[in-house]
DNA sequence: GAAAAATCACGCGTTTTCGCATGCGCTGAT
DNA sequence: ATCAGCGCATGCGAAAACGCGTGATTTTTC
């Protein structure tokens, strides 16, 4: 009895103490985000432990990982070097959390995807409707947003993006060819046909320079007249009637209150694409999402390319 | 100030309750041993804390990870599963603290050093008694063993081994090569000289089949009298005077009531070798252990070779 | 075939951990 | 120059985790 109280002493203080596999996820943390607090968010926890963690950790380890300056909290080569390590076993766990997601073969529970915005509202969430119709059981999350999130990180399960390049470790195929086209507020693509000879107003993106080359060979009495950072911005502008809109062709057919205007003809444009990780390919959610997206593209394959 | 509480609890819920290396780690463990009390002592903790960890990594997977079963815990294939991703996560978690160590350059703390028991008896000994009286800061633990202990685990830093293959990841320095001679008693050895035609005893491992090879090209008058599976109970054997035994030089030299018998000519055996992980190659205490150990093995090099 | 050892589940009292509140130093803006 | 904002340390009460003891069942041993 009293013997075996000694052993796991012992073999406990020979192998180090080893209770601080989280205590590592706080400091990879700690790393990541250089102060307590930014930690303590990241892990759902208060900065109070994050602070009382690290010091667990630094005690187990015999040396210290972070040096406290008055900006927060900076590791030390050691604790970068922890950091390192901790990563890789981020890398295992989420590696685990896909196989066990793919394993799972129920109808049900959560299923996270990623779209932009706009083809949600035109398309999307008819197929999402669809969907949860069939398969009630599962607790879908969109998440509307252009950026990329991290699949492997499980940000998202599944995405659907404009875009060529799917990434490493991402699968996928394309849901859909698309152009983009031109266009304008009825009032103003009158007015464009009333008077061919008149100022093109463009409204275009902050990044844009001039109107389109190709737009600008044909007529050069061309000019950009305000540019945005945001898609829906720019498209209430061109519903206002205040220019021209380059933007993909199934957007303009969405917006209420445009028409496609012959400036330029339609051009190929990025294709639409549905990306999951290698890992997730055949879950049974995703395959049944996928099962829905795909043929309903294929149905609706000519709202994104021009009539020719 | 609310809206951050929100998108706390959001956060923790989206990627699934990360609470759980710690409990991943368990999950390791119970499959390792297949039963709570097993692991439990594996980790040092009641095996009640075992069987709660489980529960909550189940439930934080939402997948099953083990059967009870009346003799045990079996892993289901999802526990398997998750046991090998936690197998990566301690593989860093183990190169972390090499490297750590491996890092610190203080001559004080533990340091353990593997070697076998004859060897640590007969010269380790003195090397260890002059590196504490140099060191005294240094906690040194001896394991004294010929199993092959792991130094990937860390279950020694060094050792010294007879052996010639080092194996992965390690990285060594060989510290003497050796012979191997016959050794009897006195009166054994009187016997044999005066009566050369008499019948050899050999005192042989288990694994012997028959007498050396070329012991019995000289004389096939020989046979195996008896078989040890201990290296100190078969020297006690040729003290007692029960016949000849095959041993490393160093060994029948440091053994009392023994001496060097003419049977067999002094033949090449493994060569003596210092390992340590690769890791660990510039560690401090360790190459102040290694800095008093070979110039000793060098000014010694003759007690483990036959005189020709 | 019965005793002994080993296994897990469950309930209770204790220890540990956690989160909140307060206090202090620094930075940057008004 | 003063004051809000950010970041960290510390103390205290609440909550969660832990270890122990008990009981039921099964496997092993004599």
């Amino acid at each position: 009895m009293r013997k075996r109280v000694i052993f796991r002493v012992d073999h406990a203080k020979m192998h180090g103490m080893r209770e601080d596999w989280d205590n590592l996820r706080t400091v990879l943390q700690l790393v990541r985000h250089g102060s307590l607090a930014g930690a303590a968010k990241a892990l759902g926890v208060s900065y109070t432990t994050v602070s009382r963690r690290v010091a667990a950790a630094e005690e187990s380890f015999g040396t210290p990982l972070f040096e406290r300056l008055q900006a927060g909290y900076a590791p030390t080569e050691a604790g970068r070097s922890a950091a390192r390590h901790a990563e890789q076993m981020e890398q295992a766990e989420l590696a685990l959390r896909r196989e066990l997601a793919a394993r799972d073969t129920a109808l049900t529970g959560p299923l996270v995807i990623t779209a932009p915005q706009l083809l949600i509202a035109s398309h999307l969430c008819h197929v999402i409707d669809a969907f949860l119709e069939k398969h009630p059981g599962v607790e879908l999350t969109i998440r509307a947003t252009n950026e990329l999130l991290d699949l492997n990180n499980r940000e998202a399960d599944l995405a659907i993006r404009i875009s060529d390049t799917p990434g490493d470790d991402l699968v996928g195929r394309r849901l859909a060819r698309q152009h983009t086209a031109s266009f304008a507020s009825p009032d103003y693509a009158s007015k464009l046909q009333d008077n061919p000879g008149d100022m093109i107003d463009w409204l275009g993106f902050t990044f844009w320079q001039d109107p389109p080359k190709a737009a600008m060979a044909l007529n050069p009495n061309q000019r950009v007249r305000m540019r945005f950072d945001d898609m829906s911005a720019l498209i209430g502008a061109a519903q206002a009637g205040l220019g021209v809109a380059r933007m993909p062709m199934f957007v303009g057919r969405a917006a209420g209150g445009l028409m496609q205007v012959p400036i330029l003809p339609p051009q190929q444009y990025h294709d639409i694409w549905v990306l999951s990780h290698r890992d997730l390919k055949d879950a049974a959610k995703l395959r049944a999402f996928k099962d829905m997206l795909v043929p309903y593209f294929a149905a609706h394959k000519d709202d994104f390319v021009g009539v020719s």
